[in-house]
DNA sequence: TTTTAACCGAGACGGTACGTCACGTCTTGTG
DNA sequence: CACAAGACGTGACGTACCGTCTCGGTTAAAA
């Protein structure tokens, strides 16, 4: 669908359009969720027409998609504490930030249509376990550097036991993402979770 | 809404027409997801009508709300092995059961409208979580008899853990459910997590 | 259906009941229109049920059937101007005012049903027809008495013809029924009918 | 309603939708009435969707309303037979079979929505009353031409007179529309009519 | 330059679900 | 039994959204 034809005649289309358009779902995702979101509502505040959308997604699950692949997930650095349960502290931080904030509205609109979409299932996975298991790569790395763990740790269940508790935590509202809430994440699941790992890695290299 | 008014005059509100249309509700659930599921089809299954639907809810979400609610969670006997974590091995594979077989279906289509909407949000997690805790405190409770674990551990945390990591890798769907997940929850969150209370509830005992 | 067994047992039907639900229908009939009353509505006013309206008439049109026929027509006395053609203005303006004013709403508000209706076009037959036709008949017997016209015209196609020019000119609404409408119908219409019913009895009573 | 903006832009409505929706509306007219007439009816006779028609008609009466504008009188001709009294009885007649054939249903059951729908009323008073005073005008025309009358009587009291005897009767039911009805009619009502305006005629003009 | 084909905004279209309301019937408890 | 209250099944109403389609007009590459 996204690239029209293989021929290049005819008039081509506008970039701008794409980017408007998708601009104007992201907003409306997170002012209104996804369901309340109309696709007239996104073409009007786009200054586009349902046909300059549906020329380029298929359904409105589609749009969503691309409209999250496309937001830069502002490419932060990992905080640098010196310590690694700091570090996860700060990252579990911005995790709550991301999911509690403005944007959150907007996760959980989205969060909302993935079990039943897969594609919007696999691209919201993507964009936030690959992304943050970069990160906590990055801060593994650099534990590992200080000697505080061992190298090479995988750190995608660490982000996907993260992440499920405050992705949780949020959608069934059981409770505040408050500090505590962070302490506990890191602490009680995060920490263990390394080391139990750590071990065994240290078990596997042993052999 | 649910009781209408204070004087018990008038025609009594059929019961069984409540149940009915609960049972309705969740069979449509199950079968074509929340979105899918139409108010009509509903009263046309229950052989209702709309006006007795929505003479008891005021809109789809919250006779949803209630068709959860109502729904008995086959309250089934926790495992008892012998064993801490073969229990919690047995607890949650049914967990996972839970959400990935026809419940599941179930479960996600309605997790979808939870975010926005509260009280469906606190009716999961109630259902949910008081439900789990109650089991996997049995469970604590029988580990603490046998000397594994100090007694008096909260299994909410614990449950909260757990499910968590089911449901995200669930509506995610960054991987299967299968028996490796099932003991990586169990042996790389569950049981650390447990391990980390149990420290903490010896330091304060201590103290 | 209105006299309910010919056994006398159990609680007599209070008719105090009947009176208040044509009441309540008339005033409702006034205010609203025949449409637009709603039987929950006649019964709040009445302070009663539906099931005792229902016990008394079939459905809505009965009840209105009923009501209509109970309004007594303010049974008037003809004016005696001493002059066939002013007690004729006389009784048209009556007409109009009956038609024009707030009785008015309710005769139009029940003629949209009448068409349907052949018990309701029969009442209301009757109730106008029939009554004017009473009023009429003293008329021409007063203008016979006076030797105006010869004794014996028929009243009815006199009332027929000047109710069928107001009726229809206020329910098509295609003028205004003023002074000059009543001196047309008169003049235009009633006279000249009179006339010619007058003739034609003078020619077969010289056969 | 019908012309939505003032540009022409977007797609244009397709008229052929429009007369498709007016010719449903017309048969359900005839055949069920105007309350047993239902809007999905319409919609699925005319092959068109509700939002089709509410995208052109507010409500279910201004769509009525056009239908019964848009349908064309069938133009008849009005007789000539060479005598006014023979003229009128051929017009009445029509009229009578219009009203009492299967149209009538249609205009019954009109009749009942227009005494509380101003716009209703108006276009049956326009699509009868003016098109049968263009006929009746004719009609006249050629009497006047033969010396039968003067010339340049106003048709529209003639029509209104004889229109509300036929209407009347047939809504009330108080008598049949059979030949007798359409003599008397022509011969007590419109022809003393005729006569009396000719007769007013005269003296204005002599003065 | 002219042709040509795809682009674009606007919005009509068929379909389908929503939540409201009225009708006429039925089912309570109280006299 | 009558009565008040009101629940019940049925079905129409008017609204909103989805994804498709059809206009007139624009724009760049191909001929």
């Amino acid at each position: 669908m996204s690239p029209p034809e293989g021929s290049g005649r005819g008039r081509p289309r506008d970039d701008s359009r794409e980017q408007a358009i998708l601009d104007a779902a992201l907003e409306l995702l997170v002012e209104v969720g996804y369901e309340r979101m109309s696709m007239v509502a996104v073409a009007n505040r786009a200054r586009a027409s349902k046909a300059t959308i549906y020329r380029r997604w298929t359904c409105k699950d589609a749009m969503v998609v691309e409209a999250l692949r496309r937001r830069s997930p502002a490419a932060h650095v990992p905080a640098d504490t010196g310590s690694l349960r700091d570090d996860l502290l700060a990252e579990v931080r911005l995790m709550v930030c991301t999911a509690d904030g403005p944007g959150g509205a907007l996760l959980m609109g989205v969060l909302r249509a993935a079990s039943e979409s897969p594609r919007l299932a696999e691209v919201i996975q993507e964009s936030m376990v690959r992304h943050k298991s970069a990160l906590c790569g990055c801060t593994l790395q650099r534990a590992a550097d200080r000697g505080e763990v061992p190298a090479g740790l995988n750190p995608v269940p660490l982000v996907e036991a993260m992440l499920s508790m405050i992705l949780t935590r949020q959608m069934l509202g059981g409770g505040l993402l408050d500090e505590a809430f962070v302490v506990h994440v890191v602490d009680d699941v995060a920490m263990p979770l390394i080391v139990g790992m750590a071990r065994r890695c240290a078990m596997e290299s042993n052999i």
